[in-house]
RNA sequence: GCUCAAGUGGCGGAAUUGGUAGACGCGCUGGAUUCAAAAUCCAGUGACUUUGGUCGUGUGGGUUCGAUUCCCACCUUGAGUACCA
């Protein structure tokens, strides 16, 4: 029997699905190994030979660790939520559970037939209600968890709300919004349930904010930062835009230490480690305090600053009906207690307030809600809520409310807020974040971000015309363009000026853009000397620019070295090095109060809501204006049905056309939109979460992908641990990679998972590119007639072989020199005998460029030969086509390196490669096309090496049968002698290689130490049993087919998958005798054969006795002779 | 701009701690087999060359008896990032 891969490979494939051979047990005496890919997102395309790569290396690695007696967990299933099946369903109207389910199926198919070790029976589906159930869960614990600091992780949100009915809010030291809040226990005890779900959410894992977003008007959702290259989106390229909307976060931030940490107790690729370093961003620096100098701006009315003077005065005019109403009864009720309208408290308005009864009553839903229940908790009010409504319903029944709700302070209190009245008017603070404190005493200027809120607060009226045309202006750019446009600087003087901690200087206050809102405070100290925007900005603007480092020259650029400067002209820090003076001026800074040594990460926390249907529905209902957890026994909330898939007219997400999508308190199910009313029904969250949700736990879920109790069990979890070994694209480093870090951590935290990393090795592996081919054609404006200088238009297309092509200075090919006249006269002869009036005329001028034209790789050959017929067959334009062929009759394309893709009809599929090579020369070849990290352009012919190398191994077990005629058959046989030396030599070789090969992913070597103990094996003409059954077993992990067909042959029974592996015996490779190389002066000449126990004295002797050393020396004496025993011997002349 | 990775025949790529540069494969050349083709097998294949050699791992320096490997500077390509204070 001849090798037959289609047989063999559908044989075994069928095998080891019935027998489940790859199955994986959750508990076995063997240890345990977790080998992971990163799951594919099932497109419509299906899969191209580039997408395997990874599968089979780790393939490879898994199959080895079986044979190496371990029990190995290799899973495969979808990442199948996400855009493209969405942008298809919008396109079709079909359903993209539908689309998914067959697109899955053709990955299976395909993934099928390379023979993969994957154990399905724990495939999962992001997409499943069984599996985002569990997302859904996950996402309920992040929201009942908040980060407390102290502990240094995340905990159980009672565990915060019992610090603050204790203590109040001082005691708490949580990651959370930045703004300052501070109750006491009275006054949290004292705020209504809705007040304190307010607060509580800010603090939460995953919380509710109006974010700044990158909102995509094209797919109508919003994108992470990840998601977006270049100022467009990932997918599709679309523009993306700045919004503010109420969006879902995820406080990534909180693990931001954490997160960088971790990274030096796992083995990954230092690039990858790199990027995640980058995005993370920590800078060392500190936080400085500026005090605004007062201005006729700041000092008018004391605390009470323009923005407010402007926005009372908006307020009266537009009282609403209620509010007068309101006030014309408080204002009546004479003594009793004395109501005052819109009176300014602090930095807030307040509907009315009552100073001696230290009462406020607010009308609720105001925006900034949170801050001033705070505020005025703070201040020892108390506040009654009431709605308009009420108001004009039954205002008597308001006016007993407050009543009922008004404290009468003790008259010490009283006193407190009176002497806190008298107080000094309030100085504006602006806080800077800098990396640089060491040199403070070279800021000459302060630039805010043009959205600063103080910006408005201290403009003088001088420069407000200005400053707010600036802001206007600012707003209207885009992010794009802003980036686009970095060297324009631009900016605005406020008119301020802040007083220098150190000096008491006026420094001038400046807004600009170079400085960003969202980063640090959205204000910097400018060190023009010190920093090259703020250098630029006071060239620009004309601003000195004092120099702080002594002996450096900042005439032209600014000096932003660190190491090996001294500070100057700096009062206490003259003289000293970065470091020193660094230490010491943040400490100056904490001693007088007016800054302190800080961290600052640009990590900013992921938005989590996407205005998409084909995502994952959050387990939330609305009461009250509210988001509630849906209690996870009622999980999964499925998907609704919809009619399409766009935003709703009135702009909601998708969800939003579901009919029937709404929570049920009492009945927990979901009933009809049109029971809303019902008191007992609520509107549930219409965003969806974004797809690395799914992505960022999968690899829990494999290890007990069948739970329907728990997200995976806790012996499971305990049993299997974590991923041993990942492999998947480097393009996920700040995304997947980076979210899956951050839920497995905060997963750790709650004592839900074992161990604080998912994945302690991680492999990239490279791209596969394709070569395109590339017919070359001669463009329109070629055909001249020579008699009339007429252009002739009615013209046959015209190909020319690649071979007489040459590459031009522009990089564009024309016709190579030498071969010019003889395709110019190829191709007059060509049209004149097939059109008389083209007679006498010239077809082609040197420097003609010629067009590349994308032809189909399966049209090419091994030896870069076009088959002229299909090509013309398959595009109804080239039919006629006329093509100068080489004098051999072949025609040659040119070849250029490409991103594997459709239009550029580059694309192999590995169906069409497994049925003309098989799998198993799939397999070997993508190993062997070089380094798995490595990008690298896929070649079809080369695959034919491989495939000689299967048939060579094959015969090493099969000899021809001499008594069959005709066709020559092989049969099966080895021979049970002994195995030579030479035999065991080879085979003890490559085990030695192989081993060490696997154990650094160098697949591509292993390959080849293959064909080299084949070629090597054949040569001795060795068939013994001895020396085959272990060769098999090696090849197995990366040709597993006719590795288990030969065992099968070998006399076993059972697979070869838990075969042992061949152990390396070193005494097979002992040698006695050593080629020496003999080099002279490094270079080496030629080579002396010597025993390897010879004392270097005789190496040496019996070199410099040798003739050709004498040849070489020509009569020269030696200066020196370097013998290294057993590598080489070195002769200086 | 910054960070990282990589530059070796016609092509994909080998070369363990510095020790025979180009393993293995593709392609190419010649030969055997064949009516012929495919397949298979054998030999050759870095460049130059007076056939004895000489030069060769992006460029220029350095360390070393010896450098693809280590150090410095530069050039090119690819990836990530983008005013991060």
């Amino acid at each position: 029997m001849n090798y037959d891969h289609k047989r063999i490979e559908n044989d075994w494939q069928k095998f080891w699905a019935e027998n489940e051979t790859f199955k994986a047990s959750n508990n076995s005496d063997k240890p345990k190994y977790y080998v992971l890919d990163m799951f594919p997102y099932p497109s419509g395309a299906g899969l191209h030979v580039g997408h395997p790569l990874g599968y089979i290396a780790s393939d490879i690695y898994a199959r080895y660790k079986r044979h190496k007696g371990f029990n190995v967990l290799h899973p495969q299933g979808y990442d199948s939520f996400g855009l493209p099946a969405e942008q298809y369903a919008i396109q079709t109207g079909q359903h993209p559970a539908k689309t998914t389910e067959v697109n899955i199926a053709t990955y299976r198919r395909q993934l099928d037939r390379i023979g993969f070790s994957f154990d399905w029976s724990r495939e999962v589906r992001t997409s499943s209600p069984d599996y985002y159930k569990w997302t859904q869960w996950i996402f309920i614990q992040l929201f009942n968890s908040w980060y407390n600091k102290d502990s240094d992780k995340a905990e159980d949100i009672a565990t915060l709300e019992a610090i603050f009915a204790e203590d109040g809010s001082k005691k708490v030291n949580a990651v959370c919004d930045d703004e300052i809040r501070s109750f006491t226990a009275a006054a949290w005890k004292k705020f209504s349930k809705k007040k304190q779900q307010e607060i509580v959410l800010q603090y939460r894992l995953t919380y509710l904010s109006d974010t700044e977003v990158n909102w995509c008007p094209a797919l109508a959702t919003v994108l992470a930062n990840d998601e977006i290259i270049n100022g467009v989106s990932e997918r599709g390229g679309h523009p993306v835009v700045r919004k503010k909307m109420t969006q879902w976060s995820m406080r990534i931030s909180a693990y931001s230490q954490r997160l960088l940490d971790g990274l030096q107790n796992i083995d990954w690729p230092q690039p990858l480690k790199d990027s995640q370093t980058n995005w993370i961003g920590r800078s060392q620096g500190a936080m400085v305090s500026f005090n605004v100098l007062p201005n006729e701006v700041t000092q008018e009315k004391g605390t009470i600053s323009y923005k407010a003077i402007e926005e009372i005065k908006e307020l009266r005019l537009n009282t609403s009906k209620a509010s007068s109403l309101l006030w014309d009864v408080l204002r009546k009720k004479k003594g009793a207690v004395k109501f005052r309208q819109q009176y300014i408290l602090g930095d807030f308005i307040t509907d009315f307030v009552s100073f001696n009864k230290k009462a406020i009553v607010e009308f609720s839903g105001k925006k900034d809600e949170i801050e001033r229940a705070n505020f005025f908790a703070t201040e020892g009010y108390s506040v009654t809520y009431i709605s308009e409504e009420e108001v004009l319903e039954n205002i008597h029944g308001v006016v007993s409310k407050i009543n009922n709700g008004m404290q009468f302070p003790k008259i010490a209190e009283i006193q407190k807020v009176a002497k806190k009245k008298i107080k000094a008017v309030p100085v504006k603070v602006i806080d800077v974040f800098t990396t640089r404190p060491d040199t403070i005493f070279g800021v000459s200027f302060m630039t805010l971000a043009p959205e600063h809120v103080l910006v408005s607060q201290i403009t003088t009226h001088k420069q407000r015309k200005a400053v707010n045309k600036y802001i206007k202006a600012t707003a209207k750019r885009s992010e794009r363009d802003r980036m686009a446009d970095v060297k324009t600087i631009s900016g605005v003087f406020t008119g301020a000026y802040a007083e220098h901690p150190f000096t008491g200087e006026k420094v001038q206050i400046w807004i600009g853009d170079y400085v960003l809102a969202n980063y640090g405070t959205g204000a910097v100290m400018a060190v023009p000397c010190g920093d090259q925007r703020d250098y630029d900005f006071a060239k620009n603007f004309d601003i000195e620019i004092p120099n702080v480092f002594e002996g450096a020259d900042i005439s032209e650029v600014a000096h932003e070295g660190k190491e090996g400067t001294k500070i100057a002209n700096s009062d206490f820090l003259s003289g000293l090095p970065y470091k020193k003076a660094m230490k010491i001026i943040i400490f100056e800074l904490e001693k007088r109060g007016v800054g302190y040594g800080k961290i600052n990460y640009r990590l900013r926390d992921a938005v989590f809501s996407r205005q998409r249907y084909w995502g994952e529905p959050f387990p939330v209902y609305y009461k009250d204006g509210m988001p509630q957890m849906i209690d996870a026994k009622h999980l999964p909330i499925t998907l609704p049905e919809v009619e399409k898939y766009l935003p709703t007219e009135d702009g909601k997400p998708p969800l939003g056309n579901a009919t029937e999508w709404a929570w049920d308190a009492n009945k927990n199910a979901v009933v009809g939109n049109d029971k809303i009313d019902n008191k007992t029904v609520f509107a549930l969250e219409l965003n969806t979460m974004p797809g690395w949700a799914g992505s960022s736990w999968y690899f829990s879920r494999y290890m007990d992908s069948q739970n329907t109790e728990e997200f995976a069990s806790k012996e499971a979890l305990d049993y299997w641990q974590d991923v041993d070994l990942y492999i998947g694209g480097s393009e996920h480093a700040t995304g997947h990679l980076l979210y899956a870090r951050f839920w497995q951590k905060f997963l750790f935290d709650r004592g839900i998972v074992p161990v604080e990393e998912f994945a302690k090795k991680l492999i990239n592996q490279g791209m596969i590119t394709g070569t395109s081919a590339f017919a070359y054609r001669f463009s329109s404006e070629s055909a001249y007639n020579n008699d009339t200088e007429d252009e002739i238009t009615e013209r046959s297309v015209f190909f020319i072989s690649f071979d007489y092509l040459k590459k031009n200075d522009s990089g564009q090919y024309v016709i190579d020199d030498e071969k010019f006249s003889f395709v110019s006269e190829t191709i007059s002869k060509k049209v004149s005998s097939s059109n008389a009036k083209w007679k006498n005329h010239k077809l082609l001028k040197t420097e003609e460029q010629m067009s590349p034209i994308h032809t189909d790789v399966v049209f090419v050959n091994a030896s870069d030969e076009l088959d002229v017929e299909a090509f013309k067959n398959w595009r109804e334009e080239y039919k006629d086509a006329e093509f100068i062929f080489e004098e051999d009759r072949t025609f040659k394309v040119g070849r250029e390196v490409e991103k594997m893709s459709k239009s550029k009809y580059n694309v192999v599929s590995p169906d069409a490669i497994c049925e003309e090579y098989g799998a198993d020369s799939l397999r070997l070849f993508e190993m062997f096309l070089g380094p798995l990290e490595q990008s690298k352009p896929w070649k079809t012919s080369g695959i034919s090496g491989v495939l000689s190398f299967l048939k060579k191994l094959w015969k090493l077990y099969h000899v021809i049968d001499a008594s069959v005629e005709g066709d020559q058959e092989s049969v099966f046989l080895v021979s049970d002698e002994k195995a030579t030396k030479e035999e065991l030599k080879v085979l003890h070789k490559t085990i030695k290689k192989v081993d060490e090969d696997i154990a650094n992913f160098s697949f591509n070597t292993s390959v080849s130490s293959f064909m080299i103990a084949v070629n090597e094996l054949t040569a001795l003409k060795c068939n013994k049993r001895e020396i085959l059954e272990k060769l098999v077993v090696l090849v197995s992990p990366y040709a597993p087919h006719i590795a288990e067909e030969l065992w099968s042959k070998l006399g076993s029974k059972d697979s070869i998958a838990t075969a042992e592996f061949p152990v390396f015996d070193a005494s097979h490779l002992v040698e006695s005798s050593k080629n020496y190389p003999i080099s002279f002066n490094g270079k080496m000449r030629f080579t002396l054969e010597f025993s390897l126990d010879m004392s270097k004295e005789d190496i040496e002797k019996a070199v410099l006795a040798d003739e050709k050393t004498q040849a070489q020396l020509q009569g020269r004496a030696p200066k020196k002779v370097i013998v290294v025993p057993g590598k080489i011997v070195n002769i200086v002349g």
